[in-house]
DNA sequence: TGTACATCAGTGAACGCGCGTTCACTGATGTAC
DNA sequence: TGTACATCAGTGAACGCGCGTTCACTGATGTAC
């Protein structure tokens, strides 16, 4: 057994030294903020939510971590904010492109490698179903514009009962999905992650020109 | 300014203090191993890789933390046997069942609202994606698994091809687990959740009376 | 079969690290006069 | 239009906390004789 006695001078706190090229235009601020936004939709499509940390984001966006809090309250706020930016994003891109183009790119080895500036909604999906409401609630308002972008493209003009274009279209979107998030479940480069993706993008662009038509068991929910 | 002194004994390393019921019979260590394998696939289906810890972990199967690697060389590894554990389980519970059994049970709210009881490849795919090559190896294994499963009770015997088995299931597949995690994805009991499980199910249930029978466009993999 | 000793599953405190968040400070921008 | 001052985006050190991992220790089990 020991005495160790250690003194220290407490300073009241330390003082800062300054840097140059402070304060930064309105117009800049709010750039820089979607930058921020951009640059986390990206980074969490890559990685998870879980994956990236405020700092790091930070940095990949050009600037210190500190700065993070005078645009957003919390991590959990830009977790749900770059989730609706990387959503309308895809719903955006998505606009004028008819069923068959949207799987054809969709069920791509280029789309499933490119995890980063592909969809939101298969690269984070499954985390999506462990986050809160809000994040949940973005999920499905981004859900729902990207199924308005696609059946407008494939309603039939006069076409009274619009409810089997979107029936058709939340059937396709999910199977797009599965599709993608099965293929970059396996090793990347293997056989049957590319198997999955041919047969799956094959199988579904069939059934566009099969064409269910008749509704007859694929009725809406019981509400 | 202020000086403060501080005087601390510093023990060589504090006593420990002992427990009772040290030990365990080597047939009991290994049923605990397989308890916390368990336990970690239902907590990882439940909140992803990343969202329980080890001590956590452990807790959850009745131990401390500090035992783990008595059992595991590092988390990761039991990421990866958690894993394969939890595929093996799903083409268990599948032996036996046909194509349109499977989908009932997949493609329902009871599946989807049930994530630690449920299918490892709905819950945790899109964390996969991200994972390191032992981890997705294992998914590859863990869907081969699955899809032969699935495929023995779809075979018609005497059909020399079965090609056309396989791409049926490998489709029918990725169509559910993205149903069911396009609904996860949606707030929970929102009707956007519903109406995309309800909307899969009669689809995908569609699919297999209709039989897309001709392979003509559903082609394997180039290789 | 009985006895002496090594093994090792399990414990609980500790370690180092990186996370999300806070804060004092800077100084050009934006605003009030 | 010019001047004085408040605002606030951005900085970088610090904080507390929980993570994965390590370690000294325990004592019944398993084994060698």
């Amino acid at each position: 057994m020991s005495i160790d006695i250690y003194v220290c001078w407490t300073v009241e706190r330390r003082p800062r030294k300054g840097r140059l090229d402070m304060r930064v235009t309105k117009a800049q601020a709010e750039q820089n903020r979607a930058h921020i936004v951009a640059t986390a939709a990206r980074l969490f499509r890559e990685r998870g939510y879980d994956g990236v940390g405020v700092a790091e984001l930070m940095a990949a966006a050009g600037f210190t971590h500190g700065g993070f809090y005078k645009h957003f309250r919390s991590k959990a706020d830009l977790m749900a904010e770059a989730s609706a930016s990387g959503l309308s994003q895809t719903a955006a891109r998505t606009e004028g492109v008819d069923a068959a183009e949207f799987v054809e790119r969709y069920v791509s080895r280029e789309h499933r490698d490119g995890r980063g500036d592909g969809c939101t909604i298969a690269a984070l999906s499954g985390d999506a179903a462990r986050q809160p409401a809000d994040i949940k609630t973005e999920f499905a308002a981004g859900i729902e514009n990207l199924l308005t972008a696609l059946q407008a493209q494939s309603d039939t003009p006069g076409d009274a009962d619009q409810r089997a274009t979107r029936t058709m279209v939340i059937d396709m979107l999910a199977h797009s999905v599965g599709a993608v998030m099965l293929s970059r479940a396996c090793p990347d480069g293997s056989p049957l992650a590319d198997e999955i993706l041919d047969v799956c993008r094959a199988e579904i662009l069939a059934s566009l020109t099969h064409g269910n038509v008749d509704g007859s068991e694929a009725g809406g929910p019981e509400a």
